[in-house]
DNA sequence: CATGAATGAGTTTTCATTCAT
DNA sequence: CATGAATGAAAACTCATTCAT
């Protein structure tokens, strides 16, 4: 369906996939133009459409692969904790990991809004719909108190993590550390004791 | 809108500066282009330049406006409460109602990033900063327990608000009681009781 | 035939033609929009409309106002001396002055082509000719040796003085003296003493 | 001029760069549009960009590629005489020439004022002065009389010089007898003696 | 006399995309 | 695989000019 599975040449697709996700994240999607991207990574504009078929498909991929890197980053966190508010800490953890540190990809999730490639609108919605279900599921493990709206906390949860990369500073608190900040509000709302130490 | 056979209307500039509010918010900004503008005012676009000089001081008026439409809601809400976690939660209550339900405004301000229009960040920037100064003074007042990180705990709240335009649906629930469940978490966290009863 | 004639105005009218003397001699002709004019004169544009028809039409009324100036000064100056040598060099000095120290009307003569504004060039080119037409008859008064070509020496005096924008320096040396010194080659082609002493 | 049928002519630069030259000396900078320059070379306006990144690099070219020619050229005539009149002599018609008969690109040095497009003002006049100086050098090697200003000397032949183009016509005298003409009175004042001949 | 507002054609420049070679 | 060259539409913005009031 997108241009990620046929065409892979040795090196310059991983290297114009990269490029365009951290241009992507930083500049914007419309911001960002096919010979800023042939500039970074020293192709011919010409030549990207060798490796991909538009921009929008370009959008695309690079969504595919920061939603996966996401959820298999989240997953492995997850798999390391069996009780659900560890497992669900671990899970943000990784998130905002992915988010604030590692590549570009998945800042790309966040930043662009499907809306900005109205033809792949629905793709991209259904690649975070993809990702919030699962989520979903680490939250959804958790206790709240019944008169409590657990869809809003967890999109109230959601919105606080994505909103991270418009605050984090580098050298300030880390990650893990952030994850258990988030997560103790709620942690007091159902009434367990929050996690003890941290990095 | 209601500009269709009239020739001389006076007062151009609202109309110009809430269609670009609401296309900045709808579409973003780069995604606007100064003929959508002219379309949707029934303008020429040379028409335009007569009102403002460029397309950032569009963008710089439109800011100003959304933040001080939001200052001044949540001035007024939160005058009308003396403790401080009610006073908190009207403030987030007219916050949310700012940016979901009244004009665009107050959503460019949270959606567009200063770095879009490089050459006036500093000044968007500094206009975010006016409002979160604002938000931080209410937060301030409300006591969390000491081993919390308060700042981190302000920016999620913060995070969480500005993300509701995402998953916000108009028929759900109501304003009020989505800037109760958000603070519901913080309250539980400092020993509080939540408040009773809302729309 | 111009708009110099018949609408006079106490006081704006000299000012915009002041400005737009300015102005062209400086930037030139096309790189002077109507609205610079405005904006240094203080009307909007649409008043310069009340005083002239056209940007053409006010090029023109300079230029007339330009050579008007010229032959002005170069009359007066000439008519102080009988002496073709000594009314020929006090022709080039008046003129050097209208150029280098006077308003920016002369200036405007001869920076600014009759091409520039082609549906005028003829008007314009016609001035020019009439400040040429007046120099001519103070040079041939003068003797020049029969196998030298008088007309070629006319106009390679009119150059060299008409040249003098380009690297004349305020604090230089005086415009008499340059006069002095563009005649002296003349002056010993002629087998003419040179004048005596000056400022 | 010849590419009315092929569709891919290689060396599309060279036309472009003679369109240039050609419409900036005559209409001058600001007169000429890049539609202007597209519609003489069979270009769209977009493929221009391809060549040359703006319409003031455009100029520089066009500036650079006269300043050379004009060197060259006057520096292989000077290299046919050894004697400073005769050399200045050849070095004057060689300048006429390049200004007169050859190519636009001369041209565009000496009516289009570095202050024209004021981003490259800087590098614009650098080119001119390198020009100069090099005349500078022919020219002090005749010897003047003390009394006289060389300084004034050289900056009126160069005037006399580039004020040719204003009246020159093609059937009239040729370019060495005005070579012949500009440096008759100059000898005359150095108690020199004309050469003789003609073409 | 003058202005505030507008027009419409123009400016330079950029963009995603194409395609012969 | 890749490039050099191009396209055509669109971008932001400017201009001389007009005109109701």
């Amino acid at each position: 369906m997108t241009a990620s599975s046929a065409k892979r040449q040795p090196n310059r697709w991983p290297a114009l996939l990269d490029a365009a996700a951290a241009q992507f994240a930083e500049r914007g999607y419309h911001a960002t133009s096919m010979r800023d991207l042939a500039a970074a990574t020293a192709m011919t504009p010409g030549a990207i459409y060798f490796h991909v078929a538009s921009k929008q498909a370009l959008l695309l991929a690079v969504y595919e692969e920061g939603v996966q890197r996401i959820l298999d980053r989240v997953e492995a966190a997850a798999a390391t904790a069996r009780e659900p508010w560890a497992r669900l800490e671990k899970a943000i953890a990784a998130h905002l990991a992915a988010v604030l540190d590692a590549g570009a990809y998945a800042r790309v999730v966040i930043r662009i809004l499907p809306h900005d490639a109205p033809e792949i609108a629905a793709e991209l919605k259904q690649l975070r719909d993809r990702y919030e279900a699962r989520f979903a599921r680490y939250f959804a493990a958790i206790a709240l108190p019944r008169e409590r709206d657990a869809a809003v906390a967890r999109l109230a949860l959601l919105g606080a993590m994505n909103w991270t990369p418009v605050w984090y500073k580098d050298g300030g608190k880390s990650v893990p550390a952030i994850a258990r900040e988030l997560l103790a509000p709620l942690r007091a709302l159902a009434g367990a004791k929050p996690a003890r130490g941290a990095k």
